[in-house]
DNA sequence: CCGTGTGAAATCGTTCACAGCC
DNA sequence: GGCTGTGAACGATTTCACACGG
């Protein structure tokens, strides 16, 4: 739950947003786009911030004040429309576009992370694995090629690699990420169970296994009202 | 990010603190555990909330906030002692007792989930696996007996299940917490990117890879000085 | 001195409430 | 009538700054 990201100037060009955006709010960005595209396969043509909230377990106001951090996409009396809605945040989430991405580790979360779909149905191409075991390289894991760990800079060059996933062991974790960075990565979305240290213009989130299930303990453990 | 809870904090019997604990105090709780396991490991018998915070990323001043929701720690001019800390943290995130844990889907990532040596380490006992693939059914997966996933209400109950860990498909995903709900756990950690309607005695906590993803993509795309 | 513990101040994020538009 | 967009009020969280203890 590591990331990144000021505000501070943009020196060019057009417009930039006039208050810096609260963290959080992409986090619920990506969560309307998902509740939207549900919708809209529902056959609905538009929705509103009540309703989208409600689906989604926050207030219509919020939902309308992160929307309105980037535009104004509504119409009063009628709602959002969610073709519309879908396509904007998808630009403003920056998955307009493809990017490539590179696995480093195929263990088992590494496997794992490969065989899930969301990935490529979202526009992330991932070319290329990495892994450190000889047995592994040269073969393939859901269609991507495996190659030797010693390879990952020239690898991620030719190929233009911007996202790195790292699913390597926490004792790796830091040499890779810094391997990555060396070799041109622009951000590094990190499963192993470390607090990375990166130069700022490279962006960093954590997933991190251990964190989130110790947070659903103390929920558990602190519940105002046991059973 | 899909946390749940408000009221927690107390320590012992029918007390009602009123003092809320910010959110995200327990998840950088979680990483100070983390941290000072690794800094005793070092050899150091004390750590100050400079050095600990350095190392994470935050300022010396939260970490002693965050500390200070749940005690006294430390002693003034010398730290905190690492030992007792992390004994003190386990408490509090209520990982010093041993949680019974079940597994429902066990495909590529569940199956890397089970492999996650995390679990085990930490005292999560994992004691069942379910599936609906009848080739599964019977075998074991990392030690982990895979079930029916018909009987999961049976034996949830029977083994006395408290948190409950989903990865299945999506659109299974609502069926199995209701579920799991009905057998009696008290946690749910989804991995499935959907969001989870449930009874707010049973607390949920959602890690959501698209989501991450994409709030990586964000703030690379809106980097303040793209290279 | 160094470093904790903690009110008080500053900052940040969410909710309210309402004007204006469909 | 229903619903967006948005300043203003409110609440939550972080940072500051300093008294006091080893």
């Amino acid at each position: 739950m590591n990331t990144e990201h000021p505000k501070p100037t943009a020196d060019t060009s057009t417009e930039m947003s006039k208050t810096s955006v609260p963290k959080g709010v992409v986090n619920r960005l990506s969560l309307y786009l998902r509740e939207l595209q549900i919708i809209e396969r529902l056959g609905e043509k538009t929705v509103s911030s009540s309703l989208l909230g409600d689906r989604l377990g926050f207030t219509d106001a919020q939902v309308r004040k992160d929307l309105g951090y980037f535009g104004q996409f509504g119409q009063p009396g009628v709602g959002y429309p969610c073709a519309e809605l879908i396509k904007a945040i998808r630009v403003i989430l920056g998955i307009d576009r493809e990017w490539t991405v590179a696995m480093v580790g195929v263990g088992n979360l590494g496997r794992a992370l490969l065989g899930y779909k969301g990935f490529s149905a979202q526009g992330f191409r991932v070319v290329a694995a990495f892994d450190n075991m000889a047995a592994k390289i040269g073969t393939y894991c859901e269609g991507v090629p495996i190659y030797d760990i010693a390879e990952l800079g020239k690898i991620v060059q030719e190929q233009q690699v911007v996202l790195g996933l790292i699913a390597v062991p926490a004792s790796d974790a830091q040499t890779i990420a810094d391997e990555l960075v060396a070799s041109g990565v622009a951000g590094i979305l990190n499963f192993a169970p470390v607090t990375l240290k990166l130069p700022d213009n490279v962006s960093l989130v954590g997933v991190d296994l251990a964190t989130e299930l110790e947070s659903l303990c103390f929920s558990v453990a602190n519940r105002p009202n046991p059973r």
